[in-house]
DNA sequence: TCTGTTTGTAACAATTCTGTAATATCTGCT
DNA sequence: AGCAGATATTACAGAATTGTTACAAACAGA
């Protein structure tokens, strides 16, 4: 399976020249030419993001704030560009976020040279994103949670809470930290909204429900 | 109890961008603007410091250097950042007792993973913050105690005497500062309130609670 | 639009925690 | 030993936390 990178760019002809760029590298390259349009994708496919900082409507920042606030996407590692301009002071602040930085214009040599080092040093290359315990699986990218290779119907908030879960095995999350990775700032839910999801989550992985413990007072946790 | 960081960066993009970051690596990120801000707080109280060296005022080596002067403060790893990469900065960082040094412009990532390893090269690591007195463990972040490898249940109230006691082998703490510690300004109970409590970890922690001990007329310590 | 699913909320039940008070025990001193 | 002050123990009820269920709004697909 080829290495699928997204580009989220505003300017089509920048889109056009990279994505050729990278295709003849052998990897598998999408656009979009909006933040909105790209959140609408299934970015967790992606091992990689080009991302314009400067773009009407959402910004290559803020774009890239929401994907680290979800466990889904969080990991995908982006390389940011913008115009160097008047901003740049700005920008160079706003470069810290990103696992590289290029300013434009840049070379076409350029791009594809720190595409591969991000890659090569976020050993992200065919990763499976696989999370596993004993016979509990879920395919990130598939979205689907198996039991002993029987699927379990879970829906994306249920899914969501396993996966922070299980990516950190024995952390206990508190339910502020759970909201704020699960739900984001934007939507406001109530503390018991965590609590049922949980039962849920319990009632459907059956067994496996009990590794999902209380810790009384802190939050919940995947316990082994 | 979480690993606490400062940061001090007059750039306030910067601070919250990197907090925001280590937030979701599970640490309790706090912010100062300026050395002479920073310097007015509980210095003591964080694991690791993140200092900007080029800020308006006091600048980050100043601060640093006054921070090893003191006792209370010299322990406390630094980790510089500055945007003149050049080794001249670097030697002085270094010189002064930084623990690591990291140049703007930097990668989110690589700022999680050198606070990590810088973390985890002074014993203090976020992952698994354990105290442990022979058979004896608590793990911290877990939230909890472990006699001999088999959990000991215990409620956050106990958690927390223990976690407090064990903290500080030998110093026996006067009710008043466990009240200040445990049960912060807001609640007030009564004293006896904590001899219960510690009755109830006593009673718990089986052999082990001999070691909490009763200094008559002062308070309670976990004396070795 | 109809239908089924997802999801947050509310209400209530179950459980666990925790401070208090009453009583017993201990400690240091004379 | 006897006393006074300090600490330990216990039981209990109220508080706090968590679990569960049912319901309705929002949403998605046909």
């Amino acid at each position: 399976m080829k290495t699928k990178i997204l580009i989220v760019d505003d300017e089509e002809s920048i889109c056009e020249i990279l994505s050729f760029n990278l295709e003849i590298e052998g990897f598998e390259v999408d656009c979009a030419y909006s933040a909105e349009q790209a959140m609408k994708m299934p970015l967790e496919e992606y091992s990689l993001i080009i991302l314009d900082v400067m773009m009407s409507g959402k910004s290559g920042f803020k774009m890239a704030k929401e994907m680290k606030e979800s466990p889904l996407t969080a990991d995908i590692p982006i390389i940011f560009c913008s115009a160097m301009g008047s901003e740049e002071s700005k920008v160079t602040g706003l470069t810290i976020g990103a696992d590289d930085y290029i300013a434009k214009p840049f070379s076409v040599r350029e791009v594809v040279a720190r595409v591969k080092s991000v890659l090569r040093r976020c050993h992200k290359e065919g990763d499976s994103q696989i999370l596993e315990f004993k016979g509990l699986r879920v395919d990130i990218l598939k979205h689907k949670c198996y039991i002993d290779s029987s699927e379990v119907a879970l829906t994306k908030t249920e899914l969501e809470i396993l996966i922070l879960m299980l990516k950190n095995p024995g952390r206990v999350f508190s339910r502020e930290e759970i909201l704020k990775r699960i739900w984001k700032d934007e939507v406001i839910v109530l503390d018991r909204t965590i609590d049922v999801n949980i039962t849920r989550l319990r009632k459907k992985l059956g067994e496996y429900g009990n590794y999902l413990t209380t810790s009384q007072g802190y939050g919940y946790g995947f316990n082994i």
